[in-house]
RNA sequence: GGCGCCGUACCCAAGUGGCUAAGGGAGAGGUCUGCAAAACCUUUAUGCAGCGGUUCGAAUCCGCUCGGCGCCUCCA
């Protein structure tokens, strides 16, 4: 089997290669070298951008399972028009301004289970990468300047354009490019380095004062992380044009060498059959989704459940349907676990089970991640293992092989075992007297009693069900 | 105007040439139960926007039509 990926930049569905060399064995290959797009930090991300990141986490995930190793970079965006615009307005310095907005998505990415990459560079950091980039396209004569700021003149890279698929000429000219702040030779040429205006952070360098233009940081960054070709560049579909296609264009004109080998778009969330995003004012924020009693889990499964080169059309009823399929999860567990004595030997019926999910389950992933035909492989697994549960097959070594491979399957969903948020804790040893009184109530046929204990607990959270083997509970989701 | 994507059951969503069209939610029926809830089981599209065409065979390929979305400008 083998891990295909769609690429942008072919237009075809590619083997992961890391390095660009084939080996006989996962294990023989240097760690797979990943670049995404982080965000741009001046206010809260929503969950449109966390699409983006919750996929960045399943992918390299996901090659972790594969036996790969991943050495993976995130850039945060600290020095904008946006930031610097934000930070005026409140009065506070860009570091001030940039640094709050920084925790609090680092806060967001670690409670969607997110987990930490290698490097997370900052732009205002990587300075030095940026002039080295800059003086290399200096020399070879790729830059003109114009009112102190400094331009990548696209006509003098003739492959401009092979990622968007965007022939030079049909780029819409006229009205729009009007506006821009900055006045080029070229509608279609990026700045670089921009001359600073009044009451800007700037930084003193050979091209003269100013602060970088977006597309030079992801390049520098790259440069100054992995120094050469990179496996992967993640990013949204929204990137492609200019984005990356000026990321390729400086980089490959700076070292004489391909940018990418790979590169992973990832379509947009859509809220009421429009792009999910900030300046239409349509969006939700990972907190408003909490505040409105959904939990981070939900969210990262509901994120993760759609092939990500699909839009996907964000609802609240789509929360609700992902808190349902995880209870369905939950509930397994709880089963297994009440398994107790018996044989320590799984049995060939649990065993098959395991080994076909784990079989199907990297069938459908290695497909250009294919994560809802995983998912579909892991419910019907759940499944036939409570079927299995329902005609005594499960021993408790069966039990166990299906925990060890459910923790299997959750090193890439990240949804199953979730680290619970240290709520208000509820005091165990309270609830289990209160259903032993309840039960007692039962016996003696005080169904009044039995009732109000139940809905006391209730009212603390805490749901009583009723099973064959007596009584057992379990917190509201 | 240019480039591209999508339209599968009540909702979400796989499947892109060949057995009976995955899976989740919701609904219905059942098991269990003091009742209820929960849980588990069963069940739910002769049909894949519409119309033509290619083919022994199409949701899947081609053409047209209708509908929705994205990019071309900051954007995940």
């Amino acid at each position: 089997m083998t891990l295909r990926i769609y690429n942008t930049l072919t237009g075809t569905t590619d083997e992961i290669i890391p390095g660009g060399v084939k080996k006989d064995s996962v294990t023989d290959y240097p760690p797979v070298t990943i670049y995404s797009c982080g965000p741009t930090v001046y206010g809260y991300a929503h969950i449109g951008n966390f699409r983006t990141f919750v996929f960045n986490d399943f992918l390299r995930r996901y090659l972790k399972f594969r036996g790969f190793r991943v050495d993976h970079a995130m850039n945060i965006t600290d020095v904008d028009d946006k930031t610097i615009a934000g930070a005026l307005g409140e009065g506070v310095t860009l570091g001030e301004y940039t640094s709050r907005y920084t925790k609090l998505f680092l806060e967001d990415l670690a409670s969607l289970n997110i987990e930490p990459v290698e490097h997370m560079p900052k732009a205002t950091e990587s300075i030095d990468a940026m002039m080295d980039i800059i003086s290399r396209l200096s020399d070879k004569n790729y830059l003109y300047e114009k009112d102190g700021s400094t331009y990548f003149s696209i006509a003098r890279f003739e492959p401009y354009g092979r990622l968007s698929r965007l022939d030079r000429r049909e780029i819409k000219s006229g009205l729009r490019y009007d506006t821009d702040e900055y006045k080029k030779d070229d509608v279609r040429d990026f700045v670089l380095w921009k001359a600073p205006r009044e009451n800007e952070v700037s930084w003193e360098t050979p091209f003269g004062p100013g602060r970088p233009g977006w597309h030079i940081e992801c390049s520098a960054m790259i440069r100054k992380i992995f120094n050469t070709t990179i496996d992967i560049h993640t990013g949204g579909v929204d990137l492609i044009f200019p984005h990356h296609e000026n990321e390729i264009a400086q980089s490959e004109a700076a070292y004489d060498e391909p940018f990418v080998r790979h590169w992973i778009h990832i379509e947009h969330l859509l809220v009421n059959g429009s792009k999910m995003s900030k300046s239409k004012g349509n969006f939700f924020t990972l907190r408003d989704l909490l505040e409105r009693g959904h939990s981070p889990r939900s969210i990262r499964y509901l994120l993760i459940s759609a092939h990500y080169r699909k839009q996907f059309n964000f609802t609240l009823e789509g929360v609700t349907q992902a808190d349902q399929a995880l209870d369905r999860i939950d509930n397994l567990i709880v089963r297994l676990s009440d398994i107790r004595g018996g044989e320590e030997e799984p049995g060939t019926e649990v065993t098959g089970a395991v080994r076909a999910l784990m079989d199907d389950f990297t069938a459908a992933v290695d497909d250009d991640l294919n994560i809802s035909r995983g998912l579909g492989v892991f419910f019907e697994f759940l499944h036939a293992i409570n079927t299995m549960i329902n005609d005594g097959a499960v021993t408790r070594g069966g039990a166990n092989l299906v925990m060890d491979a459910l923790v299997r399957i959750d090193s890439v969903f990240g949804f199953i075992f979730f680290p619970r948020d240290a709520g208000e804790d509820v005091d165990v040893s309270w609830i289990e007297s209160q259903i032993e009184e309840r039960s007692n109530a039962k016996k003696e046929k005080d169904f009044a009693r039995a009732d109000a204990i139940r809905d006391a607990l209730l009212e603390k959270g805490i749901v009583i069900e009723d099973t064959r083997e007596g009584a057992r509970w379990k917190r509201k989701a």
